[in-house]
DNA sequence: GTTAACGTTTAAAACGTTTGCAGAGGCAGT
DNA sequence: ACTGCCTCTGCAAACGTTTTAAACGTTAAC
């Protein structure tokens, strides 16, 4: 590396007697500069170490460069197994296509809706992600009024061709679980899902009634328990409700793999055994799943690779505008452990 | 919100029949700008939702308001239980200071100095964190000769008091962890370590062979065994290689969680007992550790409180830039679970 | 021998903000 | 009535880049 770098275009362009705006072209690729010259000029950039100035850049383009994404708050620690996937696999598809991730947290009392708008409008971020999409969700009415580039992870219930999305289809194996367990004897099941208004629980619950509706027998029983998300009493609670009712299903169906360990756990504590006494199945497949005796029998939705095409999608969105991107619908995939088993009796 | 919004200062400068300067001024709450005027300027931004535009901002001032994190490159999940703490403590503790965090991964085959350049020489961060200290890591020494700000998650070895840091005090843990072990008994030791040469290997077992030395008593046996980050084959072959061992330690300290883990299970598989016929004891605390039978004892750093001080102490050093900030040495607390007790025998 | 066309380069404006400096007006002291 | 001072506001430069439109020297066409 040259001892004198070259920091601004006009250095640059002094050092080669040259115009800034030659230099800038030539560095562009711009096929109006002749070749040797473009060379020269690339050569020059490289000895003297030049960077270009992303706000000056910037500020003419009207692009910056990054895509935000704002954590949804929760929680003690935001940043969850699903999260840590999401980010790893966003991060990785949007340096692929030259963008970098803004990471934004709502500071205490600020609605997240606020982030996201000053993110946007500040120029900071060309385009957002958003995930865990509302049954009404505020964020998508702001972005799709105001036209700014987003993709979503999740559909809403209803509207689900306004916008670009990627969503897993837990439908299908809420639907998958159900089948499963039912020709392992089961009829008496339980669902342990949370009280926020998201629409993946939705989609998961009906997926669920459409498998059991489907069999059409009438001895299945279903029984909906809801968990406060944070609450680590109330959570348990909620469980021994399930474990102590008099007609205690044989099996479990968790919305996620959080709420089927403590479920585990408890039916541990209460001297049941798993999956003799109870099967149960989670989704996520988180790293503790493997680790939960017996082995949590879960679903994988490959988080990552879902955030990295998401990544690359949004990108392809905010450069070429296209009128239309194909969303997709993950499916995801059974991980049988061992916590899942006949019915018994 | 108002229809006609105003995007700019001039937008909004005209609207209000005052120049460009004064709603600037106003808005930056200069004394110099009359009370009243301030107030009328204040009201009318916020009327019209104007955002200042933060690539001019950042343009003119030579600060973006961005601290860069570099994802160090390992596994297929850049983001484990580690980053997601750190990210989140991190995030929240920049943001209560007005700042953002750009996370950054380094493109296939790009070396994550180069990336650390970048976002620094094109002004898009004002100053980086890195964690995961190297024994002579490269970008310590290209920090400090570019007089960047940054903070550090971790101390080289020799130099400590040439940069701002917080780290983990790994070396009392393993101290720790010794002298809890030797009183219950145990006199044949192994450390279940990695080969890289990241400065906490390092440290932790210097604590470890220092509390061993304290104690003075030959008959303390320590078997250090090495395994590689990533390739799960070798770790398993590493880990039997200390199971099999014709003098089978009785206590096993595993660098951290991910390790001991993998070592409860193989123990499991080949019929040991935790903690009968063997303790071990962790460090990190990931959530898989409360999970993963017996419940693996170890050691809680409280990493989102140290990431939340760095973001703090980084936009210190960048906002005011002081000779020198006082740095910090986190104690580890234990986390007592099932998996250690008395020596067999 | 003038003009048109071409290939290459450049001058200058623009992006939206901050800030040094100066100007406008009001008021009190002389 | 003039000076000096204070309070408030505005002009204009600057930040580093991209891009429009124009200039330049050369060659080809008539």
């Amino acid at each position: 590396m040259s001892e004198r770098g070259a920091k601004t275009l006009k250095e640059l362009a002094s050092r080669l007697d040259v115009s800034i705006a030659t230099v800038s072209r030539a560095l562009a690729g711009d096929p109006a500069i002749a070749q040797k010259t473009r060379e020269r000029v690339a050569e020059a950039a490289r000895a003297y170490g030049y960077v270009p100035n992303t706000a000056a850049r910037a500020l003419v383009s009207g692009r910056s460069g990054f895509v935000g994404l704002v954590l949804p708050i929760h929680g003690p620690n935001l940043v969850d197994f699903f999260l840590g996937e999401f980010i790893t696999g966003l991060g990785d598809g949007l340096v692929s296509r030259g963008h970098h991730l803004i990471l934004a947290t709502a500071p205490e009392g600020e609605p997240e809706l606020s982030v996201l708008r000053h993110l946007v409008e500040s120029g900071r971020a060309d385009g957002v992600v958003i995930t865990r999409i509302g049954e009404t969700d505020e964020r998508l009415a702001y972005l799709q009024s105001r036209g700014i580039p987003f993709v979503a992870h999740g559909r809403l219930l209803d509207d689900e061709d306004s916008y670009s999305w990627i969503d897993t289809d837990g439908a299908a194996a809420f639907g998958e679980a159900f089948d499963m367990l039912y020709d392992l004897g089961h009829r008496r099941f339980a669902l342990l899902t949370i009280s926020e208004s998201m629409t993946f629980r939705h989609r998961r619950q009906d997926g669920l009634a459409a498998a059991i509706a489907r069999r059409g027998d009438p001895e299945v029983t279903l029984d909906v328990v809801t968990a406060p998300r944070f609450d680590r009493g109330a959570r348990v609670e909620a469980i021994s409700r399930i474990l102590n009712s008099p007609e205690r299903p044989t099996a479990v169906i968790a919305l996620f793999d959080d709420l089927a360990l403590t479920l585990m756990e408890e039916a541990a504590r209460a001297g049941l055994s798993i999956p003799r006494d109870l099967s149960v199945i989670g989704f996520d497949n988180i790293l503790a799943s493997a680790y939960a005796p017996p082995g949590l029998t879960t679903f994988d939705a490959s988080i990552q690779q879902t955030a990295r095409e998401l990544g690359q999608m949004l990108v392809e969105i905010i450069e070429n505008k296209p009128a239309r991107l194909p969303n997709r619908l993950v499916q995801p995939t059974l991980v049988a452990r061992a916590s899942h088993g006949p019915a018994p009796g």
